[in-house]
DNA sequence: TCTGGGGTCCTAGGACCC
DNA sequence: TCTGGGGTCCTAGGACCC
């Protein structure tokens, strides 16, 4: 039997979905059809752009550029700021609509996600169910997506990603010649700006170059593991398959950019503070402990150090980890260099509850549970947990 | 023009053990 | 006195994704 596999992607989806919401809640404008981002703090100088409207794209307004910038190339920007609980709400209803047209779906992330139709179709045509699936969408939820159909999950993403919005495209292994070949190798996935670069360095600029170029040869300037799939993928081979289990999360993190750098190191530790609050309280939240804690920092130059140490025991408590975290700063932090970002992240994790009795012998452990079970009612009343002062624990 | 935030996987080198 | 080779684990850094 031949597989046959969706990839369905929202089109510019946070900006879809907040022209969604403006529009429900009595808006007048469909940002979709004006040049609009959506962004983080727009007067903050250093965000940058999120998701960009199709009129915005065609002035040259990308992903990830700077506000500023992208103000510059158009004045009269419509910018509007995210809405992350509204866009899980988008995604769940996204989410159920394509699990009604197959139950092995894989979440690729919150506006993507593949489906293995091979056993669903009973005979009819794909594209006529990937239109159906694309009609419902848009008719039920306000927005559109692209269904991307094909004999694997990479010939499914690849399709999705032709031209947009609102389309269905198919890439079937005899297709791959004419559809993908003549792609730059950019365009396939996996392939990001320093393999671009590399390969273009040895005048491999299609996907077909890619395709037909000796395996050894590729080996040579990738490595062994990273050769073979972008042999493969260039040749439309992809034998993963569609995994409905979402994997456990293997590491959590946070971090902020300042919008000054900082070299005060008052101001570093509250910001590695608050970084470790919001990692501790979400893995609390998914009943995690952690017993590997890293640090990073951002300079001005944009060089980053990253600096991790290991737990005597795993730990969820906010207070034992930002005390590792302390003790790691200045290995990587001279106390003066201007930071742009400092970052926490915690992995090892498990979901073992057993506790070591030296935590317990700890007087002070009873006030850091009581700390952390006030910081978390604190964020789950959606208050701002600025309001438990930040304390040196 | 001046570059966010949250993840995963791979690699290479060093430590340590047998 | 100086030496091998394999395996595993850890760490830092770098690539990619959305």
């Amino acid at each position: 039997m031949n597989r046959v596999v969706f990839h369905i992607d929202v089109n510019s989806a946070f900006l879809s979905w907040t022209a969604v919401k403006i529009l429900k809640e009595g808006g007048q404008q469909d940002i979709r059809s004006v040049p609009s981002v959506v962004s983080g703090d727009p007067s903050d100088r250093r965000s940058i752009i999120t998701a960009a409207s199709i009129p915005a794209k065609k002035l040259g307004i990308k992903t990830a550029t700077p506000v500023s910038m992208a103000l510059r190339k158009c004045p009269d920007l419509v910018i509007v700021s995210g809405d992350w609980e509204w866009y899980g709400r988008c995604s769940r209803g996204f989410i159920d609509i394509c699990r009604s047209y197959s139950p092995v779906l894989e979440q690729f992330s919150i506006d993507e996600c593949f489906l293995d139709m091979t056993f669903r179709l009973k005979g009819r045509d794909p594209v006529e169910v990937a239109n159906s699936l694309r009609e419902q969408v848009k008719q039920t939820l306000g927005f559109t997506v692209n269904v991307g159909i094909g004999p694997n999950k990479l010939l499914a993403k690849m399709a999705s990603d032709f031209e947009k919005p609102d389309k269905v495209h198919t890439l079937w292994a005899d297709q791959v010649e004419g559809k993908m070949w003549p792609l730059g190798v950019r365009d396939l996935l996996w392939v990001g700006k320093k393999t671009e670069e590399r390969l273009v360095s040895y005048g491999i600029r299609t996907i077909g170059q890619l395709a037909k170029l000796d395996l050894q040869h590729l080996t040579r300037l990738v490595g062994d593991k990273f050769a073979r799939q972008l042999h493969d993928n260039a040749n439309g081979l992809d034998g993963s398959p569609v995994v409905t289990d979402r994997p456990e999360a293997k590491s959590y993190s946070a971090e902020r950019t300042f919008s000054k750098d900082l070299s005060d190191p008052k101001d570093i530790d509250r910001a590695l503070f608050k970084v470790a609050c919001l990692v501790a309280h979400r893995i609390r939240k998914d009943k995690f402990r952690a017993s590997c804690v890293s640090i990073f920092v951002k300079r001005t130059d944009f060089t980053v150090s990253q600096k991790q140490g290991t737990l005597s025991q795993p730990t969820d408590i906010t207070a034992l980890i930002l005390n590792e975290a302390r003790r790691l700063l200045p290995e990587i932090w001279d106390g003066e260099t201007p930071l742009r970002q400092v970052g926490l992240g915690v992995s090892r994790l498990t979901h073992d509850t057993a506790e070591q009795m030296t935590l317990f012998e700890d007087p002070k452990m009873e006030y850091y549970r009581k700390w952390d079970e006030e910081y978390d009612k604190a964020r789950e009343r959606n208050e701002d947990p600025r309001t438990l002062a930040y304390k040196k624990q």
